[in-house]
DNA sequence: AATCGATCCCAAACCGCTTTGGATAGGGCA
DNA sequence: TGCCCTATCCAAAGCGGTTTGGGATCGATT
């Protein structure tokens, strides 16, 4: 059932069809309803592909997920966040495209995505120190919002962000404030941007309470359990080995206590820990008393706001760069406490 | 830069430049290489959009995720399956469109995709037991495979599946050998299907050693950390515990060892524990030696197989329903060993 | 020389919608 | 009564490709 038949069963022309299932205003309330009832009857549903075609826009969003051909890491954030960026475009009948390509592709997947019109805009991901892609993006001319910021680039651009700085910044305080002094960095890729802004929250509140940071007691690597498990058992393992650790997330976290209670120590007693926690709905920190201390924010609710956002800028070309910047939330859980009596 | 524009330049017709980039035998050599040279020269790219509607396919595979607003769980294996299918798709020159809707929305979404014409089939996520949406798909004429297989639909369907109940059977003989009796199952939720073969293999294996299934050693839930945290815990609390564990996730795996290890148990010495193992890139069962002795199979690589064989349907629509059982490997690690003496 | 069959190219229809630019009819107003 | 305005509808022209159905050219065949 299309457009035309549609209308010729009801003795109109496929213009006034058009207009009165769109809601324009020159078409008779009356005739509007015979319309819409005999668009429900036969479950007319105007083919997509020919409303793309007409109108010039795609009403679909990309996302570009570059897989690595050496470390092929699919982040395990990314499910949650897609969630709750799908969310968002469902309720506005945007569609969502994932690319998954080699990253040397990455450059010619976003051209082909711009001049074959297949997306009104896209999502950036995991932007990295001085990203290519925000330029790139900015030259061939397509809408995008980043998720995370890429500390270096000069252009504007928009974004959405947890403050990572910040966050760890206070995790450290929080350890600071229980007497822990020998405390380690478990971090991420440090060419990663949050990674880098975790690490600078880190110093930050070292540097303030003079304590200088000791290289031996800071790794960075992807987040995943076992290199969770060897940075730590490599720091559990110095002649002054850490009293607490910052962990950059909940699976390495996991790894991490899987090197304590290898050496027979206990967590919350003998080691203190605070991760970052992204909030996953399948990797939940416990129920009503949180495994961990942690540094909090949903990754699913940041995919909902910025969908949010690109879709507004997509509706509104006219608006600037956009920007928001979300505070993590600092929870007490059973992974830390004083520093131990020597 | 368009058809229309690129021919002219050319001095040619829409007609032949179309057909010379598609590799009609009707155009000359010659001519076809100038029509290509130009193309690559002015970087045309056709519109996708009109492709779309000129040719009536969608050129896109759809993947429905449903969200139930009650335990809104986003599988974490999904990420892995997502990415491993993209990788078929770019290479095809196919989109992936991702809906991720309320699961009450499911039915109207995928007669959506079909009357609008998004898409040319759909891949089928977690299938249940008896699952509606095989009917449904039927109904309304759009290709599937199912990732996973239902039982009790009597409709002939495509599937890929992992030989889910001998992977099952295999772990649970494979710790019977070790002496193990009083073996306790931590299985994902049971109505779904790869669930209930689980536990058929767990229970075939025991009967075939003319042991009983304890109820009280047999828990479904979500397989998050937490469910299986609990499970274990209450089932250690048991007056005669079990001393082995088949469990269904490396998660929940994770989660049952830090139950093991809160009552001073050592895995793999007072309790053994085998999992399945989805082979995430994030969490790799250790490195050189496996932390946990599993059954293993990459579900990247089945979403690779699934995304082929729904592209090949798409292509010859005379085929017939297609199979794919893939065997999961069973890996000794550190997690396992023999039954303590009493 | 006329016919034929390849070979190579083109005009125009078509895919299913939106949107522009009228056309028509009826009512209000001078 | 005549004119203008508004409300309502329609024909036709896109959108940017693909595809059908020829048409012209030219060497080969009879």
């Amino acid at each position: 059932m299309n457009l035309k038949e549609l209308a010729s069963k009801l003795g109109l022309s496929p213009t006034t069809v058009s207009r009165a299932l769109n809601g324009y205003p020159e078409v008779n309330e009356t005739t509007r309803e015979r319309v819409m009832a005999a668009a429900k009857r036969h479950n007319y549903r105007p083919n997509s592909r020919a409303i793309r075609l007409a109108t010039g826009r795609a009403m679909a969003v990309g996302h570009v997920i570059p897989i690595a051909s050496r470390h092929e890491i699919v982040n395990p954030v990314f499910a949650d966040f897609i969630a709750g960026a799908g969310e968002t475009y469902s309720r506005n009948d945007y569609d969502m495209v994932l690319s998954v390509v080699p990253d040397e592709q990455e450059e010619v997947t976003y051209r082909g995505l711009k001049s074959k019109g297949n997306v009104d805009g896209v999502i950036v991901h995991a932007p990295r120190l001085d990203d290519p892609r925000i330029g790139l993006l900015h030259e061939i001319g397509l809408p995008f919002v980043v998720h995370g910021r890429a500390t270096g680039s000069t252009l504007p651009y928009s974004w959405l962000d947890v403050n990572n700085r910040r966050a760890f910044q206070r995790a450290t305080e929080f350890l600071l404030d229980l007497g822990h002094t020998r405390i380690g960095l478990i971090n991420g890729l440090e060419f990663m941007d949050f990674a880098i802004r975790r690490r600078a929250g880190f110093a930050d509140a070292m540097g303030q309470r003079g304590l200088h940071v000791d290289p031996d007691l800071m790794s960075s690597d992807e987040m995943t359990e076992v290199s969770g498990y060897r940075a730590a058992r490599r720091m559990l393992a110095l002649s002054e080995r850490p009293t607490a650790f910052v962990v950059a997330s909940m699976i390495s976290g996991m790894g991490v206590r899987r090197a304590i209670e290898e050496r027979a120590l206990v967590m919350g007693r003998d080691v203190s820990v605070i991760i970052h926690d992204d909030d996953l709905s399948y990797l939940k920190n416990g129920e009503d008393l949180p495994i961990f201390t942690a540094t909090r924010s949903s990754v699913r609710e940041a995919g909902r706001l910025a969908a949010e956002m690109l879709l507004d800028m997509i509706a509104n070309p006219g608006l600037g760069p956009q920007q928001r910047l979300l505070e993590a939330e600092l929870i007490i859980g059973q992974s830390t406490g004083p520093v131990p009596k020597p």
